[in-house]
DNA sequence: TTCGTATTTCGTAAAATTTCGAACATTACC
DNA sequence: GGTAATGTTCGAAATTTTACGAAATACGAA
């Protein structure tokens, strides 16, 4: 059970806050995801590996400089990171990040 | 299994536009979900069937009135419902739209 | 009908999000 | 050193979110 490597108060409400660590984190994800472009990038490097911005911008109906944001709202999330290749950049998800991600909001939604 | 009750674009892309609706439902369940007091609300509504109000005011750090905000955006996304009841309303959650946000976000969080 | 309880809606203000084009950085290649 | 390719950051504007207290609503009970 990859569970273990998370802890959960949420069932004890083991802090003195009535709002636990988790449930911030759950909503800072959620956040992340809370706007469609953001749900698709995602979802893309959730299933390749890897992408450019490029790639996405060809696809996307924003402005380039709309999709940087929303690239750097992921990464602030920490969902994504990017790193520098030549006159591009590569996405990739975060793993362990989004691990994260995927273990406290699948449990939550399984309450 | 209980996804084939809900279709998903995501992997053939089958719409016109780049973003496909489930993308945007996501989104739309996400933003719900973006903030703590209201994941705390879904936590436990989820977990003990209904709630007042007043017993969330209880224990949340926020207005009666800023609560009350939070349960109006989580009754637009469909995420609850509430029933009159004497003085007070009773919530709950909208067990089928919790059902389609389960299975959204969980196939989601799984690719 | 008047009062108390439970909760929402209103008015308002501050902060955050979303979006764009223009300007700026970085590197690869003539 | 120029120039093209690829992106990011900046500045600005519109919209949305978050928050609160005060006023309004709804209803049961005295």
């Amino acid at each position: 059970m990859s569970y273990t490597f998370v802890r959960y108060f949420t069932n004890r409400m083991a802090e003195t806050e009535t709002i636990t660590r988790n449930q911030k984190k759950i909503a800072r994800y959620a956040r992340a995801m809370a706007h469609p472009v953001r749900v698709y990038v995602l979802e893309l490097l959730s299933r390749q590996n890897c992408c450019y911005s490029g790639d996405l911008s060809e696809h996307l109906p924003v402005a380039k400089s709309t999709l940087s944001q929303h690239l750097k709202e992921l990464k602030e999330a920490g969902l994504i990171q990017g790193e520098i290749e030549a006159p591009r950049i590569r996405y990739c998800l975060n793993r362990e990040n989004w691990k994260e991600a995927q273990e406290l909001l699948k449990h939550f939604l399984s309450i």
